[in-house]
DNA sequence: CCCGCATCTGACAACGTTGTCCAGGCTCTA
DNA sequence: TAGAGCCTGGACAACGTTGTCAGATGCGGG
C-alpha cells in the first residue's frame, strides 16, 4: 500500500485560533461556498430564502469575512499609510485626523507610524507598509532621499509628500508656504521697527527649516538689514539647546529685539525664556499653538492649516488611485498671519 | 478534442500591478519557490553562493514580500489596531504614539481610527480591524455596550480598553483615577477656602465625565458643603456650551468662586471666560495643558500621564498576546496635582 | 411533451506565501 | 570503496477568499 490516501492530518497552519471560514459557514446552511460569498458582498443571484439561510449561519458561528485573504485575492488592502514625524506632536495630530477622514470617506483604512525624524526608520516604516501593500502612502519625510520607493510606485503604490517634498524622485507633495510665511512673519517685525530680528529654527537639514530661514533672510534683505549670525541659530528643537540659543542672541554685543521662531517646539521653549526677561521682546513665531490668545502678551503666529495639508494630501492620493494619470504636482497652501499683541510690541533697546 | 489544454487565459486575478513574486525571483535565480523563501525569511539552509544569486534577483526585480499572503498563511498579522476618539485632540496624540511604540518593539504595526465619539462608529471600526485579522484591539471606548466583541475576543483577538472600561463584557481595561484626581482637586480649592465652587464637565454617559463629577460631589461632601444644582454643568465640550454654563453658574444668586473644570476642551473655554471676569476666579482643570504654566496665573491642573496609559494597555495587550492566560484586569494610574496660581486664588466675593 | 431559456447554485482554480516531506549529492568513516 | 548520515534544494499542499464557468432547476412556449 504505498498511497495511503490520509487527509486530516498534517495539521499544518494556525486557522486564526478557530474562527469559522466561509466553507464552515457553507457546511452549516446547507449551500455552496461561492454562495456564501456572494451573500457576503450582497452580489445579486440568490434566492430570498438561501440568503436568509446563510446570514442564520454567519450569526450563529460569529463568522467574519477575512479580510486577508479577501486582499490576496483582489489586490487592494482598502487601506493607506502614513508615515509621519510624530502622532504625539499638536500639528500632525489633526493632520492625520484629515487623511484619516478622507480615507474614510473612500472606504480605507490607515495605518500610521512615526519616523521620530530618523531617515532610516522611515524608509523601514515606508516599506513595511508596502509590504503589506498599502494601496497608498502619504509621507512626511524625515530623509531628503526618497529613491527607495521608485520600485514601488512603478508597481502602483499611490505616493503623495506633505509638509517637506520628497528627495530624488519626482512625486507629488503638499506644502505650506514656509518661504512666503517666514517672510511675512519677519517682515511684520520691520514693519513695527525691529531691526536687529533673532531666527531659532530646527536642524537646516529640513527643507521646512531651511525655507523658513531663506523667508527672514530675505525679509531682511527686503528691508536692506545685514543679518549677523548670532542672530541666526538652526539645530535640535530640544529645550536645552534652543533656551541656550535663545539667551545668547539676547545678550549678545548687538541684542536682538525681536524673535522668530520656526516651529511650534522652539516657540514654546522661546515664550519660557522670554518671560524671564527684564525688558520686552518681540516674538513672532511660526505655527499656531492652543491658549496662544490667552498669553501675556498674546503670540503672533504664522499659521499653517495642518488639517488641510493632510485632506489636500489625502484627495490627491486618491485621485491617483482612480485611475486619473497625474503628473507630478507641487501644491502649495498658504500661510497666515495672525497678529495678538507679541508680534506688534515696538523695540526695547 | 473535448480538452484543449490551455493555460495562460483567465485573467482572473489582478497581479498587484504587475509585482514580481517569489516565483519570478526563483525563476530568474534559477532555483526552486521555496528557496527564495527561505533566503527572504533568513531561514538556514542555504549555500552561500545560492543566497547570492538569489539576492541578485531580489535586487534586479525590486521584489517585496507581499505580506498578505504571509499573513494568510502564518495566521499573524503583527498589527494591532488602536480605536480612539480623535487623533486631533492633544491627549489621544501622546496616547497613540505610545502605543504605536510598544507595537514597534514587538513588531507590529499600527492601525488607528478615530471614532469622533460615536458608538457606532466605534463598532464599524472595531469590527473592520478585526476582518483585517488584527492581532489585537486597543480600544477607547465611545459607547457603552460592548458585547459585540464577544465573538472576536473568542476567536483570539486580545483587547484592552483605555480611558473608560468596557460596558457588557469582562476585559482589561486602563484607567487614570479619574474619581481620586477630581477628588483631590476639589479638595485642594476647598482648602483655599473655597465653597461655593463650580463643576463643568462632559456629557455624563461618558465613564469619566460621571466619574470625575462624582469626585466633586465627594469631594463637597467631605467638606460638608451642600452643592447647588446650579453649580455643576455637564454636557457636549463646544465652547458655545461651556461659555453659556461658566457664565451662568458665575452670576448666578450665589456664584461661584472657583470652578473645577473636567477636561481640556471645557477648560480652555473657561480660561476665556475667567480672563473676562472682572474678579478672580480660582481653576483647577482636569488634564494638562501644553503653555499652562505661563498663563496668568498658571493653571493649576490634575494631571494624567497619556503616554503612560497608552504603554500600560500596550503592555498588556502583548502579554495576552504571548499567551500568558490573564484574568481581565482593571488597573488604575494615579494622576497628580501641579499647583499653578489659579488653583490658589483665594476666594473674592 | 419536449426544448430552450433564464435563473440560481456550486466545483474549481488562482492569488503569493510558508510548512512538510522527500530526493539527491556530498562528506566522512569503516 | 561502500554505506551511513548530513546538508541543500524543490515539489506540493494549504491558508480563506473570489472569478470563471458549467451544471441544475424551473418555467413557458412550440
Amino acid at each position: 500500500m504505498p498511497e495511503t490516501p490520509r487527509r486530516a492530518d498534517r495539521p499544518s497552519a494556525p486557522r486564526y485560533g478557530n474562527r469559522p471560514t466561509m466553507k464552515d459557514v457553507a457546511a452549516r446552511a446547507g449551500v455552496g461556498l461561492k454562495t456564501v460569498s456572494r451573500v457576503v458582498n450582497g452580489e445579486p443571484g440568490v434566492t430570498p430564502e438561501t440568503e436568509r439561510r446563510v446570514q442564520e449561519a454567519i450569526e450563529a458561528l460569529g463568522f467574519r469575512r477575512n479580510d486577508s485573504a479577501r486582499v490576496l485575492r483582489k489586490g487592494r488592502t482598502a487601506s493607506i499609510g502614513l508615515v509621519l514625524e510624530d502622532l504625539a506632536d499638536p500639528f500632525y495630530g489633526p493632520l492625520s485626523r484629515a487623511v484619516e477622514e478622507v480615507a474614510r470617506a473612500h472606504g480605507a483604512l490607515l495605518i500610521n507610524g512615526s519616523s521620530a525624524e530618523d531617515p532610516d526608520r522611515e524608509q523601514e516604516l515606508a516599506l513595511a507598509l508596502c509590504a503589506r501593500r498599502v494601496d497608498g502612502l502619504v509621507i512626511i519625510p524625515a530623509g531628503d532621499d526618497h529613491r527607495y520607493l521608485e520600485p514601488e510606485i512603478k508597481a502602483g503604490v499611490a505616493t503623495v509628500f506633505v509638509d517637506r517634498p520628497a528627495g530624488g524622485i519626482d512625486a507629488d507633495c503638499v506644502l505650506s508656504d514656509n518661504f512666503g510665511g517666514a517672510r511675512q512673519g519677519v517682515a511684520h517685525l520691520v514693519a513695527h521697527g525691529h531691526r536687529r530680528i533673532g531666527f531659532i529654527g530646527d536642524m537646516p537639514r529640513i527643507h521646512t527649516a531651511s525655507e523658513r530661514l531663506r523667508g527672514y533672510r530675505t525679509a531682511m534683505e527686503d528691508a536692506g538689514i545685514a543679518v549677523e549670525d548670532a542672530w541666526m541659530s538652526l539645530g535640535a528643537t530640544d529645550p536645552a539647546r534652543v533656551r541656550r540659543a535663545a539667551e545668547e542672541m539676547l545678550s549678545g554685543p548687538s541684542p536682538v529685539t525681536a524673535v522668530f521662531t520656526g516651529n511650534n517646539r522652539v516657540t514654546v521653549t522661546v515664550i519660557r525664556v522670554l518671560a524671564e526677561q527684564s525688558r520686552p521682546v518681540a516674538l513672532v513665531a511660526f505655527d499656531d499653538l492652543e491658549l496662544a490668545d490667552l498669553l501675556q502678551p498674546g503670540v503672533t503666529v504664522v499659521a499653517q492649516d495642518a488639517a488641510a495639508l493632510g485632506r489636500t494630501a489625502a484627495d490627491r492620493l486618491f485621485r491617483q488611485l482612480d485611475g486619473a494619470l497625474l503628473l507630478p504636482e507641487r501644491i502649495e497652501l498658504p500661510t497666515r498671519l495672525i497678529a495678538r499683541g507679541s508680534g506688534e510690541l515696538p523695540p526695547a533697546d
